[in-house]
DNA sequence: TGTTATACGCGAACAGTGTTCGCAATGCAA
DNA sequence: TTGCATTGCGAACACTGTTCGCGTATAACA
């Protein structure tokens, strides 16, 4: 339907970045945006992603809720430009607990750039061992999840009805970049000799599905790990995530009212005795 | 505030039960709350909890909006008993596959009656080998989250904003009850000796917190179950649980486009191993 | 049987939501 | 200055959950 807007491509947030340069209107454009996220994601920290309302998100910054949408496509986009953001300040946050600088490796078109730099309790060097360097990891992500459960909700609760992640989007692109940081001291530990692989995760029917994690993973270490690994990784990943999901959203709450981290520290020892990265301890 | 409704008191889902006999209004009252849960249930496995409306549920009925109040609160007041039914059915899934009767051990009143009998894939007989037994929850724990991707997230998701389940009411019930069901096969493992507990799990400073557990799980073999077995129970059902949602919420979806049954079986296979129910096996 | 209190269902209404349309005003380039 | 692109807004539409007040059907009681 030709709609009369004159407007010759109203560009929104997917296409922010291609402008000429330096308009004076660009730079009033782009600070609003900026405000228009920051209150989005206000609005989505203090009620959760469901009550992000775009009216209330235009109240925030003095707007009226249509002129919200000379800035964004829809409720949706800019819920999933959250998404990405989201994805990409925990991947920043396991990145600087596994001893690495925040930023680097962000790709240029990181969604919002005004937070905090992500300082984790648990922090090592990048010489660490590789079970020191898991153990961080493990503690990071749980740690990002307590202080921004509305985030972790965000991302891991319940998907937007109907919303298929775009292939090279900027919300699987963040996904792949916590991949790799979740991904990391594992993979070193591989290389070392050090992981042991459960016989049941090397099998046939498994690997030949895991070929496009090879290439999500290629630049840890090489391209050289075997499919066991791979495996090893996604059920690593679940085993944390689970227990993190599960007192994240609140399914804890009658046995531990502040907190699981003595669980949760518990189970990661547990995960680094599996694994092999430590050995068992005397009990 | 006093209002001009002549109904002494409006008899709501939350007590349904106490009501004098088989009145003839009382028969149609019951079979017209009935057709609501069923058609608020079909709503959530269709557009997922979010988009439950009490408008469509209405029509669905061919009821209009407003009569939906004579028999529900409110709209979360409708959601909290979908949740504490599916949490029964799942719980009866488990039991089932268990080796055990669907409704046996429910609570007389059992939110919805109308469901199918659980018939999971993976049963395995009461005297069958706890290692056995365990293997077969876990599967059924999966196919029940795959088979009802939408109420596993009603219960797994996001939780309502800022709704905190009454201690004591009726999820908190099905929730206890799936526990159960999940621990039922661990525990006798604990009493036949076999099950290794990781020394983390053990630490005293986590057993002073568990102590609301060994009521919850004391049905299940009496009160001697030491308190590293608690937290096992719990870190193993998060390890079950960080995989079904990581899959049944679409992250896998990219390696996995038709499911995750292939990893999650090994994973399981790992986690018998884990758990010293299972030697490993040769690799 | 008739009377009365209760239960039920509905239409109208209120406040809120996402979204579209068309008009006015502004900023930029020619 | 002229002309066009960009920006913001008010009104409107189709929704949502929820409340109120009125009629009607049912049950209990006389």
């Amino acid at each position: 339907m030709a709609t009369n807007r004159p407007d010759r491509q109203r560009p929104t947030l997917a296409d922010d970045a291609d402008r000429p340069r330096e308009d004076r209107r660009a730079r009033n454009r782009r600070e609003t945006l900026r405000e228009l996220k920051a209150a989005a994601l206000d609005e989505v920290r203090e009620h959760g992603p469901a009550a992000m309302s775009l009216r209330s998100v235009a109240r925030r910054i003095g707007m009226s809720a249509p002129g919200l949408y000379r800035y964004v496509d829809s409720r949706e986009e800019l819920l999933t430009t959250l998404i990405a953001d989201a994805y990409h300040d925990l991947a920043d946050h396991l990145r600087v607990a596994d001893g690495h600088d925040a930023k680097a490796s962000r790709p240029d078109d990181s969604p919002i750039t005004d937070r905090p730099e992500p300082q984790p309790t648990y922090r090592v060097a990048t010489s660490a061992d590789v079970g020191d360097r898991a153990r961080a990891v493990a503690l990071a992500y749980r740690q990002w999840a307590v202080e921004h459960p509305r985030e972790f909700a965000l991302l891991f609760g319940e998907p937007l009805p109907d919303y298929a992640a775009p292939v090279d989007g900027p919300t699987t692109q963040g996904m792949q970049r916590l991949g790799s940081a979740l991904a990391a001291p594992l993979v070193d530990a591989w290389h070392e000799g050090r992981l042991r692989v459960h016989p049941a995760l090397t099998d046939a029917r498994l690997a030949g599905r895991l070929a496009p994690m090879a290439e999500a993973v290629a630049g840890l270490g090489g391209h050289d790990v075997p499919h066991g690994v791979h495996a090893l990784l996604l059920t690593t990943w679940g085993r944390l995530h689970g227990q993190v999901a599960l007192e994240v959203f609140g399914h804890h709450a009658w046995l531990f009212p502040d907190g699981c981290e003595q669980l949760f520290r518990a189970e990661v020892e547990a995960v680094l005795t599996d694994l092999g990265l430590i050995p068992l301890p005397s009990g």
